[in-house]
DNA sequence: TCAAGATCTGTACATTAGTACATAAATGGA
DNA sequence: TCCATTTATGTACTAATGTACAGATCTTGA
């Protein structure tokens, strides 16, 4: 790209102010919102600048895909990692369920506009399938493949409910459920 | 409606047309393509057909996923009321899960579209709501209500992994974890 | 059979969108 | 300082979209 050019752009994150500025509309209003106009508007740059930036619409949409994909990676990472025990390691995954502290609402929203986007766009779906396994992988440090991938179902679904019926989820039941799948597929595991 | 009218349509079934043409271009394409003129063309009616029908687009898109939850619903309701003892309705669970029968690959796009739309559309929103309390309500002819919200969201988040990863889910694996929870949250419940 | 009125359709229009590209601004070496 | 080259911007153009609505078509009662 730059490699036989002598000089660098004159506003280095201009870029990632307008990619910020993408994922904000779609969270907010929807990717039928997110067009050159209001994200240019939103991020602040004149309309010119996104084409330069990005070759198509779609390139600029699937960056900000690919920005929330790896914030809410990192953030999922870091969780886990953080995690001394097992034990810990639930707890966490019950937070990851219930709470805002993860993904919140807006971001909850700009996730399922990537779900969507990924059925038709190859880009997206690839970092759809991303998102899913890196997702899976920080569950990895501490659980067996298959209470994984039963922990990421629960953890990719139950949010869903508390997006749209609002209200709060009840700790103890997701506790219950995270526990029994632990119990249930690790035991199941070591058996092999 | 049609109260202080003489006549019925010309055409009594055309809006149901439409209505499925539009499911079946967002099934397929996504939202974004389904404009008033190419589900005209799918359904095989004129232009003007559309609006004479339909006060607006986000009213025939409406419909459209209004016509996919039904399905949905029925469906689950059928499959769940069949089921003659809780063991039985287990492995209908487990079915809902892992294989095509209930919901497809093309449904479950249409479905990732619906909680799309359900962000800031209203109505869609409802539809999302009463798409979620309907199935927790089939699973709830076997299930207590908490069992229901678990097992909901396995089955709202595990064809997430089985749209994305292509592969088929391991039944095994998926199994094990609806009686895991089944069998935690169950006991758990009747302890109280 | 025939009008009256409901049902339906094709076209036209304003608006918005994506994008190309001519032009301007900025940069850094000589 | 000044020019060559990269970086950036505003505008203009074509295509597509939602929708209104004048007119056409069909149905029914008398």
């Amino acid at each position: 790209m730059s490699s036989n050019t002598k000089r660098g752009p004159n506003d280095p994150d201009r870029a990632d102010r307008i990619t910020a500025a993408a994922l904000e509309i779609i969270a907010a209003e929807g990717i039928h919102r997110a067009s050159h106009r209001t994200i240019a508007a939103r991020a602040g740059v004149p309309l010119g600048s996104l084409t330069y930036y990005f070759a198509d619409l779609r390139e600029l949409h699937e960056a900000a895909f690919r920005l929330l994909a790896e914030r809410l990676s990192a953030r999922y990472r870091t969780a886990l990692e953080t995690a001394p025990t097992r034990d810990a390691a639930a707890n966490v995954v019950v937070g990851l369920i219930v709470g805002d502290e993860y993904v919140d609402a807006t971001e909850m929203h700009a996730l399922f506009q990537m779900y969507a986007s990924g059925n038709h766009d190859e880009g997206v779906r690839r970092l759809c399938r991303q998102w899913l396994e890196e997702s899976r992988a920080s569950l990895g440090l501490h659980f067996s493949p298959s209470t994984c991938r039963a922990l990421d179902a629960l953890v990719e679904g139950w949010p869903i409910h508390r997006v749209f019926e609002g209200g709060h989820l009840d700790r103890t039941v997701v506790d219950q459920a995270v526990r029994a799948i632990i119990a249930g597929l690790e035991d199941k595991e070591e058996q092999r």
